[in-house]
RNA sequence: GGCGGCGUAGCCAAGUGGUAAGGCAGAGGUCUGCAAAACCUUUAUUCAUCGGUUCGAUUCCGAUCGCCGCCUCCA
């Protein structure tokens, strides 16, 4: 039985979708302007592998990954590179798709952005003005928290000796609002030239909360199971969501609340003053692997914060080649018809504690220390040629089984070397059956300089490249 | 100032009121012509510090120190 930590309740709770089999799933993915750094793919991962663990259970998920598009701060980039928000915005989409390719997370089922979903949030904005949760002021729609008591039950803030009682960082003047809490909805344009809609509520543009209370309902209805995003995300914004969506609808909005905690950098936070922040695409420039970030950036549950340091993705990057390896070794192995008992335990036990831990809260250390101690009795057995046909067959479905979920084994190998390679393999096979090591050294040495790999096995020659 | 999280071996870390998972790195060994890979053995009398509760605490409580996050659009 799966269960789940939901920042609602702030417990770990059985999950029971609203529908047998079917789970619907809301990822707030990253903003376009900060797009990029380690720690987004933090959450993109983390997103990734609850989406993936639920379909391991058997639930269809149908997976909603917004792309915020119209907020502030994209409009005055956008208008400061004379682009439309359509242009600014395409060359940051296309290298988030790339970056979500190469890490092994897959594509959300539907990707709505804001810019297209405006008629949706204009139907939610009017619903809220006329049933008062929403009121006009200078030209821009608030939503009035006030009127809606179980404000901050996602976030739980204290907002008496905090927000509304003066934090000196809220600027109470910039804004025509009744309380200083009121978020704005609808926004009046400021300048001729800002990107605007005409809509029945007046000309304008929404405000960043509404396009998710307005594109998570269209598309997995009005209370759908699952809501996931980065823990900064608590507040405001998922507040928000919650107080416009059950605003208008009446009814609960999100069953189950899940957010991703952050990435410190050596300890510290990433900034780029300290000098220790990394995108992505920066760890790869530094000759990282995809899967090895992959690996690293799922190895401690996603509810706990990570210390991103180069030393531990080195241990990664060999941690994922010995996996890699050990799934290479398995499915070459020549084996005998057959089944070994004990074997068939091991694999047994191997996918009950994976299980066990994905579903105490998705603890990933646990499920990966079942998959360790799996490829070391299998290496093991594999040694002794204790593996039978039946067993390399078990064994790799149950392999198959666990990377369904983490997905850092990749394509199996399948290339053939071209003949010239062969032949020189065949030749040092030959030179070491003549003793003469002096030539079987120098063909190895020289296909190391190629980026091929050579292992000396009891059944033979293994290849890899580097 | 308000609220929350964390501090476990050289590194990344899981975890629990009953005596410290897993990975990387290190050491010794087996195998090998030598390697590589793999396997075996080994590496924290101890879980930031100081008190308290308890038969027993790394785990609960309190204090202290350090780090991190949220409190305006930052995953």
């Amino acid at each position: 039985m799966l269960k789940l930590r939901n920042t609602l309740s702030g417990r770990v709770e059985e999950f029971h979708p609203m529908r047998e089999g079917e789970v619907g799933f809301y990822y707030c993915g990253p903003t376009v302007w900060n797009y990029g750094h380690i720690g987004n793919f933090r959450s993109a991962v983390a997103a990734d592998i609850l989406r993936r663990y639920l379909k391991f259970k058997g639930f269809k998920v149908n997976h909603v990954m917004n792309i915020t598009d119209v907020e502030d701060r994209i409009i005055a980039k956008s208008q400061e590179a004379g682009l439309t928000i359509d242009e600014y915005t395409a060359k940051y989409i296309d290298a988030l798709w790339e970056d979500f390719d190469a890490l092994g997370c897959q594509r959300p089922d539907i990707v709505p952005r804001a810019t297209r979903h405006i008629p949706e949030m204009v139907s939610i904005i009017e619903k809220l003005l006329a049933n008062d949760h929403a009121y006009r002021s200078d030209g821009s729609i608030y939503y009035r928290i006030a009127s809606f008591p179980e404000y901050g039950k996602l976030s739980k803030i204290n907002f008496a000796g905090n927000i509304a009682g003066g934090s000196d960082r809220i600027d109470t003047d910039k804004y025509e609002k009744e309380d200083a809490r009121d978020f704005a909805l609808w926004k009046e344009p400021e300048s001729e030239t800002e990107p605007a809609w005409e809509a029945s509520i007046g000309r304008g543009r929404p405000g960043w909360h509404i396009e998710c209370s307005a594109m998570s309902m269209k598309y997995l209805g009005e209370t759908f199971d699952i809501h996931a995003g980065g823990i900064d995300l608590v507040f405001p914004h998922h507040e928000n969501e919650i107080a416009q969506s059950e605003g208008a609808t009446g009814k609960q909005f999100v069953k189950y609340w899940i957010h991703f905690e952050h990435l410190k950098v050596e300890g510290e936070t990433m900034s780029k003053s300290k000098g220790n922040y990394y995108t992505f695409r920066d760890v790869t420039a530094k000759g990282f692997s995809a899967a090895a970030i992959r690996y690293f950036l799922l190895s401690v549950p996603y509810n706990k914060q990570l210390n991103f340091t180069f030393d531990a993705l080195a241990g990664a990057e060999k941690t994922v080649e010995s996996l890699r390896d050990f799934r290479a070794r398995l499915s070459e192995a020549k084996t005998e018809p057959g089944n070994n008992q004990a074997l068939r335990e091991v694999a047994e036990r191997a996918m009950k504690e994976f299980e066990e831990g994905m579903d105490d809260d998705l603890n990933t250390s646990i499920a990966l220390a079942a998959v360790h101690n799996l490829s070391r009795e299998v290496n093991s057995a594999l040694a002794r040629k204790q593996v039978k046909e039946e067993n390399k067959r078990e064994l790799l479905e149950v392999l198959a089984k666990f990377d369904s979920v983490l997905n850092v084994l990749g394509e199996q190998q399948t290339e053939m070397l071209d003949s010239e390679v062969q032949a020189l393999i065949d030749e040092r096979q030959e030179a070491r059956r003549r003793r003469d090591f002096g030539r079987a050294d120098e063909i190895r040495i020289g296909l190391a300089n190629q980026g091929i790999i050579l292992e000396d096995t009891k059944d033979g020659v293994r290849w890899k490249r580097k």
